[in-house]
DNA sequence: CTGAAAGCGCTTACAG
DNA sequence: CTGAAAGCGCTTACAG
């Protein structure tokens, strides 16, 4: 349990200054090389690192960025955590994480800010509009990761954020349901007031209307996997009204949903109901579920999440909204309906026909 | 954008000395209620929180746990970060989170211990006996999560760890599979040199060896899945040698295990073959899945960790090893066989009867 | 290229 | 209970 070693013990080794140790360890410092060689030297004898902390005090950058995380039972969360601490290690950034039992996270956040991080993300959770103005006055990026800024009191304030282009995705996904012949779609919410799920399903609503269709039915599910059952169960039981297509705001709501149709349900997925998720997380493509559903690239989601943070610490904030395109990824969970399309229209429901497919009904 | 706050500025305000505002902000210092009172209420006007990282480098705490991590796929590991986070959180600690992109993760680890971390927890991935050496001597408590320390040079060396009793773990598993009559039981091997994989493996074998059994086969899918999967093909390749029995190093294996047979394979589990895992992870209770597996108690590992990082953080630094034990959780991918009592043995395969139970044949 | 010195924002004996 | 002062381990102008 020997004493810290400090700069000066490598200096009296080394036979130099205590600052000559500091310019071998600093980039681009002027130092001879012979001079650096040395010191590296004693340093690697002694086993001597520079103290980030001190280092950090002085510089006034800790090079430590903050990751507030709701829960990470969705398997997308564990995914980002992943890519992005690799691509800010790269950077020469490290991650000091942050579990958020609530969605407001300003307790939380409190506590980073007192760690003089360069940086936060938040993934999944939101901050207070008083939070985000204290970031932005105190010169510390704040960017939304998959999430935009809720309206606040005093509007839209300003907060970078990184998302998928949710809205096209979401259309994507409704254009594709109504060209494979689908008519009764249902859409499975996440929280309600999630930009994710407003957007996504906007999308959605514009591809059915485009095609002359309304939302069938509606239920949320809260991005819980206990929840979504629940509301499949509602959206299901009634075989009078059962939907043809369930579109649900993310994968792991999805995966819910096959669990609960063919396993409580006793339905045929696709045969009886096609289901659609969002995010391409692992598990969808495992056989058991071979989901059709919405891909968001997360290295292009992480890279603009870097970008948009190195851009900003030490310089201006900004407020910069990214949206990365987003594909569809057809699996097995869709089926064409030819019957829908043979079948005679029943009363009140109109074909789509090219005349009607700008009939905006809503 | 604001120049920071500092206690000086708080203090003016308050008009008492930069001192006493420091000792306002330390729990169980020396101030008057009042003047407390009075500090606090500056602060708060200012917006002044203390700096983390000018007090860790005079307390020579930082109140940061190094975390270092594998891969996050296998589910196991995002719950594990949740809960520890969480409880770290509780007791005032953060967590510098770390992704080894190799097991060995001597080079991260340096890069920590420039954080001048409190405390270091390593799941899945293990360091040399060196790096292990460096830190005790510079008494930082390492805790290896769900592994125990490798062989070094010089024998097992002294890292503290936590894991499940995995031997027992094996054991029961082990115990079931006879109990239900299966006699063809196979080993899907995680990491060769993993202690897990390898505690669990013995106990499976002493289980068998009491009740007269050998291992069938043998595979290796080092935790992966597509690896776990290539195993899986080349277990189940022949049809005359085939396990009527899989036992799995972790679920998230024995899931890509369920999936290769049933979706390539072409076989019904529990029918032609029992699949068994160990975690319990979240998609284990998933009903496409229906796993049985084997619990790791992940709240009383977390508790453990706490503790053991807790108790030597400051003081000295004493290797512990805690086993929390394990229990078998049984779902449907596990039959009960019949017909195999009732069958005649083959030729060279001895039915185990009470006189053979302690017969072990390796 | 190198060293002496100031200082980052705190905590903590030490006096009073 | 309170303040002045030293110091944690560095970086970085400033001279030389």
């Amino acid at each position: 349990m020997k004493a810290k070693l400090t700069a000066h013990d490598v200096a009296r080794l080394a036979h130099v200054s205590q600052s000559a140790v500091s310019r071998a360890f600093t980039p681009g410092a002027s130092v001879a090389p012979e001079t650096r060689e040395r010191i590296h030297a004693a340093a690697r004898k002694l086993g001597y690192r520079p103290n980030a902390i001190a280092r950090s005090l002085i510089t006034r950058r800790s090079r430590i960025i903050g990751l507030v995380m709701g829960c990470l039972e969705n398997q997308f969360y564990p995914l980002v955590i992943e890519r992005l601490c690799q691509a800010l290690q790269q950077d020469g950034y490290h991650v000091l994480l942050f579990i958020s039992p609530t969605v407001d996270a300003d307790d939380v956040l409190a506590d980073i800010l007192q760690y003089q991080v360069d940086g936060i993300v938040m993934a999944s959770t939101t901050l207070s509009s008083a939070l985000a103005n204290d970031c932005t006055s105190a010169g510390i990026p704040v960017v939304l990761f998959n999430r935009v800024a809720q309206m606040g009191a005093m509007g839209r304030y300003s907060t970078s954020s990184v998302t998928s282009q949710n809205h096209d995705g979401g259309r994507l996904v409704g254009e594709m349901l109504v060209r494979t012949g689908h008519r009764r779609i249902a859409w499975l919410a996440g929280q309600e007031n999630a930009s994710t799920s407003l957007d996504r399903e906007a999308g959605l609503c514009e591809a059915l209307s485009a095609a002359g269709l309304d939302l069938h039915a509606r239920a949320v599910g809260r991005y819980d996997f206990v929840e979504a059952r629940r509301a499949v169960l509602a959206l299901f039981g009634d075989p009078a009204t059962r939907p043809d297509a369930l579109f649900a705001a993310n994968d792991h709501m999805a995966i819910a949903a096959l669990e609960t149709l063919r396993g409580e349900l006793g339905l045929q997925v696709p045969h009886d109901v096609s289901v659609v998720g969002f995010d391409n997380v692992p598990q969808a493509a495992w056989p058991s579920f071979d989901l059709t559903t919405v891909q968001q690239d997360v290295d292009r989601m992480v890279d603009a999440t870097r970008t948009l943070l190195l851009e900003q610490i030490g310089g201006q904030i900004l407020a910069r909204s990214v949206a990365v395109p987003c594909v569809l990824v057809e699996r097995g969970t869709v089926r064409v309906r030819e019957s829908q399309r043979a079948a005679a229209p029943r009363a009140g429901r109109r074909l789509p026909r090219p005349e009607n497919k700008r009939n905006k009904t809503r």
